[in-house]
DNA sequence: ATGGAACATCGACGATTGTCAATGTGTTCC
DNA sequence: GGAACACATTGACAATCGTCGATGTTCCAT
């Protein structure tokens, strides 16, 4: 009844979510490291996914109700909560339950720090 | 004889390489702008891969033998040859052939355009 | 022309992925 | 309690993917 906003336990441990940071312009990427920067960017490399990004991006207040989000992708309900824990599990995504309603929302840090792997031999 | 350094042909448009470059969360992603970004995340999320980019940026010139590739990654040729094809296809590698070798080279704009797309709202 | 070396392509295999209908779980309201 | 709603999970399916051995292809040297 108290029906406060409740952080869903994370899936995977946010320490590894990203393996982080180091360029890979700075040195060769170890094997292990890759593997976990590799499940982060093929979260990314589904169009479904990349639009759910976009949508919970450009929305104000950064949320979106999981309800909100089924519509503007075209996809079944049970297909668009498959995708979503895709993006949870790789931890680019947080989800919080305020009554019936869960609402997503992107942790920003995480894809700042896919950005800084992309960056370029300063 | 000549044996100038030939860039091979490109096998996708380059046009379309990265559908560029609107961040995430400007607006809305369309869906036909998704798939092609997608095919782009989607070229980084194998660990191979991912460490094959990384031998490339940290080589000094920016560019490595084909020959050179195959067994810092542990992987066989064929198996190495076949994601460095799946890079290509990305348009996020260029490849140019030297006599009997092939030097592969990231393409630093397209990995830009990739930085760009996750930028945050400004 | 012949041989060898570098790289690509083919064919096959198990493993993973995207999708949906059906069903399960948790919450709210009456 | 029970009905209704929001969302997750299951199970199944075709499709795609990562991998390798075997085979092509392209180039250089002799």
């Amino acid at each position: 009844m108290t029906s406060v906003a409740t952080t869903l336990p994370l899936l995977t441990d946010p320490a590894d979510a990203v393996a982080c940071c180091p360029p890979l312009s700075a040195s060769p990427l170890p094997a292990e490291a890759a593997t976990s920067l590799a499940r982060a960017f093929s979260a990314l490399g589904d169009p479904v996914r990349l639009r759910l990004m976009s949508l919970l991006m450009t929305a104000d207040g950064g949320q979106v109700c999981a309800c909100d989000l089924v519509e503007p992708v075209g996809k079944s309900q049970p297909t668009v909560s498959h995708h979503l824990k895709v993006l949870r599990d790789a931890g680019l995504v947080s989800a919080t339950r305020r009554g019936t309603y869960i609402w997503y929302a992107v942790i920003p840090e995480q894809v700042a720090a896919l950005r800084a792997v992309l960056a370029p031999t300063a």
